[in-house]
DNA sequence: ATTCAATTCTTGACGAAGTTAATTTATGTG
DNA sequence: CACATAAATTAACTTCGTCAAGAATTGAAT
């Protein structure tokens, strides 16, 4: 009977794991370059995820054979060994994905929920997990993780949801009950942070060893990794860009004042869309709409927003000096509106090299929170044998 | 013939050789719990530096004996094994000392500096060297490293000075000049990063993962320690904590605009304070005195600095929630003036749990960057073998 | 006093994981 | 078809750690 879980045992075969993971076909001597190991050290190291099942060597026809000499058969991550599951709870409804090891969304499921309490959320989250996982055998018999984000204040270690102000729960033990509903391992995370770790393992941060991802919507968040971990914060905090003071008003809902996330946030922007037309039932699409004909004081708000956005940005690049900074969101399903302003103010407000940081504006791709939620749960079968 | 530096081999002797170096005496039990290897392999790890005569036990006398048992044997540094030259570069003067390997400052001396150009610097630097090592045959004989700190943007890696605005430097190879001119291995180093080395390995720091040192003065800038590492940036820029926005006004050296320099350097505080009273020739001195003496123009002036650096700091606390952050600098003699305002806006502005992160606000005592640059020194003796 | 318990430190056998160097494997080329 | 070239593997060896047993050094109980 094969193990059920990878073979990672050593710093050594760690590396060889995520570097075939994430960094796609990789020769055995290209992974000895990178990891600065013999290539001795990475046949044996390979060997037992080759047994299991969970690496696999290129067949003959792809190989890329350049010159004279013995050609490489690289190894690749086969990607179908084991699936996960992924669930990203908001205050109104669940989403939830199974992913491949590479975090290739298969399936994909939505469910309203009814009510807010941990115990109906729970029992929904259950309900979900269960139908995803009844759509193939497959799935059914190699999931064995799940990954949770929530917002707010999450231990992982614990796996407690210290305090989510947005649902209202403080000090639940999510980890355990789900665990016990599903049958799963559950690894809890905060949602910014989840998406981050996606980002790290297998979106624009792959391979580097500093980046940020900032999420513009609801809440404006940050995710940092530095010198390849993700930035964690002594008290559990880290990544508040949404309340850094960029200006001297208008007062935020945490207390401070000219925070980035009273102008720049989606309901601020409504408000302030709202306060400037005179039109107290005016939305988002139709502020939206009204910026890209040309309103100039809609245009005013956006452009307002974006320059609070972009000092944000250069706080990041200023004070951390990542490589690169990601900029994304469901409230960048207008990003043409934000993009100039955010990258005027960044050009200017960026300290020296600071401005050599590349930035990357994109709208939130559907379902990435809970494939950012899936990342975490492939992640954890590392822990312990940090990189 | 002992070997003439300490016998660092592979990591357990450096996490054994620091903790003692930082953490004062150790028995072996204890650095075993803290390192996580077995006892074994403390005392095989320590042998060397016993032998070396860089660690010592210590004599019964001064043991501490609480219970039964056989009472502990703990390791201690010691400090007189081996010195180290630290040396800051201002525009105006050198600032030399030598220090041992807790870099206590064993003595110092000045330089005024007739010219600014790079030979006469690097001439003159020598000079101060030979001065100061020729105070005692124990600094000639048992010197081997100098760390040597110069603000602006510096390549610790090739000892190259890349752009120093004030000193007018670009592309300077100091290092390598200042080692042929002095005979000692030379460790280049940014001013304010060597003095959070400093503070991380025997100040404030001591024991901390995450950290922050921020310097106000001439300049406002920010060392970042996270993970127990010393934050680069991936450009070369971090900790620019005087560039971030935190108003719309005024506009600031750099291009930007309501920089935290812009308001609560040095140089912004007195014309500031000159435009407030209407005295264009008021001094530094007259506009604390005076602030002190309750003149509400004046005291509004240290208040809007001292706000400006709060919203900094909640910045850094927000951002990467360090454990601590140390406030310093020769800007802060007056530090009765501003720590009010520091306190006030920090408890006001930073996020949650962000506000747990204790601040130490205090001025910086005389010499403490060339400490810091010989700190640096010290610590290259780890150089390739982190922790 | 002597024995015992407690705790620290040391020692030597062992094992895990890496390296080096030689060897095997697989390809292109004159 | 020999030969050059590069990738991968193998085997002997090195290094660094653990484990388990024992030595050292003290306080407390008999």
């Amino acid at each position: 009977m094969s193990p059920r879980r990878p073979p990672i045992t050593t710093q050594a075969s760690t590396a060889v794991f995520t570097q075939v993971l994430t960094q796609g076909p990789v020769s055995r001597v290209d992974l000895a370059r990178r990891t600065g190991l013999s290539s001795a050290a990475i046949t044996k190291a390979a060997r037992p995820f080759l047994d299991a099942g969970y690496l696999e060597e290129l067949v003959a026809g792809e190989r890329t054979a350049p010159g004279a000499g013995r050609p490489a058969s690289p190894l690749v991550v086969r990607a179908d060994r084991e699936f996960f599951v992924g669930v990203k709870i908001t205050t109104e409804d669940l989403i939830g994905v199974v992913g491949d090891l590479r975090t290739q969304i298969r399936t994909s499921a939505h469910h309203q929920l009814a009510a807010g309490d941990v115990e109906h959320v729970v029992g929904a989250l259950a309900e979900l997990v269960r139908d995803l996982l009844a759509r193939s055998p497959e799935y059914r018999e190699r999931t064995h993780v799940m990954g949770v984000a929530v917002s707010g204040d999450v231990d992982r270690a614990t796996g407690m949801v210290r305090y989510s102000p947005f649902l209202g729960w403080r000090d639940v033990p999510l980890a355990d009950l789900l665990a016990e509903a599903t049958g799963l391992t559950v690894v809890l995370e905060n949602d910014v942070k989840a998406l981050t770790v996606a980002e790290q393992w297998f979106g624009e941060g792959v391979g580097l060893s500093s980046f940020a991802l900032v999420t513009v919507g609801t809440g404006i968040g940050c995710g940092l990794v530095i010198g390849g971990n993700l930035v964690a914060g002594a008290h559990g905090v880290a990544g508040e860009l949404g309340h850094l003071a960029v200006a001297a008003e208008p007062a935020c809902h945490c207390g401070g004042a000219g925070c980035v996330e009273a102008i720049a946030s989606t309901d601020a922007i409504v408000a302030r869309a709202r306060l400037v037309t005179g039109t107290p039932s005016l939305s988002m699409e139709q502020a939206v709409t009204g910026a890209r004909g040309g309103d100039p004081l809609l245009r005013g708000v956006f452009d307002r927003a974006g320059h609070a956005i972009g000092l944000g940005l250069t706080a990041v690049a200023n004070l951390v000096g990542p490589e690169r900074i990601v900029v994304s969101g469901e409230g960048l399903a207008a990003y043409d509106l934000f993009e100039p302003q955010i990258r005027e103010t960044f050009a200017r407000q960026a300290f020296g090299a600071a401005a050599e940081c590349a930035l990357i504006i994109r709208p939130l791709p559907f379902e990435e929170w809970a494939r950012g939620a899936a990342s975490v749960a492939v992640q954890s079968l590392f822990s312990g044998h940090d990189n």
